[in-house]
DNA sequence: TTTAGCAATCAAACACAAAGAGTGCTAAAG
DNA sequence: CTTTAGCACTCTTTGTGTTTGATTGCTAAA
């Protein structure tokens, strides 16, 4: 049999399966789907068609007695073409419209608010990740001195966020050096990406600037720290809560959770590898030493017109809500975009 | 029997029931301390001893036939009375050594560094917290402007640390606005604790500046922010490690510990409350129903002669190797401040 | 004061039975 | 051909009683 040729009372049931599991964390028997969920017939009847949905994949069995839990695959097909749209509740629109409200000076901080009220709302932990360095245009580099031996670098990018760094030296610098690093720098590196302060360009400083080796070479260290950091940078809210979930009661699981947390470079490859239309669903796999194994991502990007603004995503337990889940994105994303045309038309 | 009066034998019982607990964490039998630890008497007068540390509060008994374990109490005695100096391993000490020894711009990096070094050697979760605000004198603070519209804050203080934030405003600002604030918040602030900045400076503020309500308020609301951020930042490094110990087998504590680390606020006070000159050791209580329950913080100021710089901490179990910890952290608090008299003389 | 000896205690481990949940298969009914 | 009732079978869970082993507390002797 085809995976995509189930008939649809096999639909139903493997429907009825993911979501009594998602709200009972427990095995589903036959006996407990014969009715609802759009379905009447005999338990004999759900075994054969869950015997069937087992045999291609998408149902799995602890144990002989025990009811059937949904594969990683069983549900993927669940999320693509089973699941109905959920609604959100008249308060939880307005909980977020109230939260989306306030006057922020960064886009930054527009996003950490948006995964705070995301978290607040599903109940699950979630993350955001700023936008890569090769998608973000420097609009301004601005050195600014501190006293003799303290320089700040800003640097300002399309996307609003603006990062700064100071840098100490051992020797004096004077305001006409500073002038130089400006012009140097804004000449050089103004309408490119972040990810353009890079070696080549390093190499081209020292050949134009022949003093101050010292000097130039603690600039660059440090505006490379930054480019690094901003790439790396991940934003965490309400990881405390998932610890509230039944399948938190394994030590293992509890234990991959915080190894996935930990795991910055899986969590940034995730999250970078959605779609930017989309809100993206990554199953944990059934794989059994792979952090993921018992968790769901989801995530999807902040973005104002065609500008990536970063990933807000959500981590949560396989058996989460999904439909809830994907219902808040989409209203919190598109809350994101009216709010953001009125921030720029302002 | 007066608890400051252990003879000789009995403080010996303790330290061995201690010390074998630590690195056991099973409960410790008359039986396996007859021998070692300068002890060699048989498991019967032990077991008098034992009977007697017990009834004094020293000691709990999980049950009947269990061993012993330290109470929060015994801990006590052991840090306080007992407890002999560890030496650190050569490797150790190098390792330390090299890893302190990266040049910073900011002092924040380098309790960073020390902060994580710290984990690396000891295996146990360690947090940073700064100084609070009414500790950091400001020596210069600092308007730029960025565009028309945008200004960026820069706050120096005299522990290096420079804050930045960007505002951003509905109406055009002038060079000569500009001016205008960075001599009034410089000759008003210059010298003053960052803790300075409240309410009544900026009812000061708007009586001497009659224009432009909107800007005032705005600077004033971004310069709060920052101030607030500061007293609460909190950096924590190894969360993860702690996953490994044996106590976190039993869910119960390892909720208490994520939410433990989640309650900056009870965290904050603990860091904030130890002694200037100490290490501090905070010994869990054996309250039922704290987060602290079974855990202990033990603490170190970061300072550069009088100079607070913030706090650096450990959170492990009761159970943690207290000689190897207070060993570690007070090699660390020594090389700190034997680099900061480097830097300082620069 | 220390220790040997021993009864008493209690968790942990084991074994076994019974109960309960749920399946898979078969054969009959629709 | 599809659906369903019926029932044997499987396997976990729960309960119970038993044994084992660790360890203590007490007593009486060294």
């Amino acid at each position: 049999m085809k995976k995509k040729d189930l008939d649809e009372r096999k639909k139903k049931v493997l429907q009825a399966i993911v979501e009594e599991y998602i709200n009972t964390a427990e095995p589903v028997s036959s006996g407990s789907i014969t009715k609802g969920h759009g379905l009447d017939y005999s338990s004999a009847t759900i075994r054969n068609d869950m015997a069937q949905l087992e045999s291609i994949g998408f149902l799995d069995k602890p144990h002989t007695s025990a009811g059937r839990v949904p594969s990683a695959e069983g549900y993927r097909y669940y999320v693509n073409e089973l699941l109905k749209e959920d609604n959100l509740s008249l308060e939880e629109i307005k909980y977020i419209q109230n939260k989306l409200k306030i006057k922020v000076n960064e886009i930054e901080d527009l996003t950490k608010v948006a995964t705070t009220t995301l978290s607040e709302i599903t109940h699950y932990t979630t993350v955001a990740v700023g936008p890569k360095a090769d998608k973000q245009i420097i609009e301004e580099i601005k050195f600014v001195s501190l006293g003799q031996r303290m320089l700040m670098v800003v640097i300002v990018t399309d996307t609003g966020l603006v990062k700064e760094t100071i840098i100490k030296f051992d020797e004096d610098i004077t305001e006409s050096q500073v002038d130089t690093l400006n012009n140097l720098f804004n000449t050089r590196l103004r309408g490119k990406p972040l990810s353009k302060i890079d070696k080549p360009m390093a190499d081209y400083i020292f050949s134009e600037v022949h003093y101050s080796i010292g000097i130039m070479k603690a600039i660059i260290e440090q505006i490379n720290k930054i480019v690094e950091e901003e790439n790396n940078n991940i934003f965490l809210e309400g990881a405390k809560k998932s610890f509230d979930l039944p399948e938190f009661k394994s030590m293992k699981v509890a234990k991959n959770f915080v190894n996935l947390l930990d795991a910055k470079d899986e969590m940034l490859e995730i999250f970078n590898s959605g779609d930017a239309e989309d809100i993206n669903v990554f199953i944990g796999d059934d794989d059994e030493n792979s952090n993921l194994k018992d968790f769901s991502i989801i995530t999807f990007k902040h973005t104002l017109g065609d500008k990536d603004l970063g990933t807000i995503g959500i981590i949560g337990p396989k058996r989460m809500d999904y439909a809830k889940v994907i219902a808040v994105m989409k209203y919190i994303s598109k809350k994101l975009n009216e709010d953001n045309d009125k921030k720029e038309g302002m």
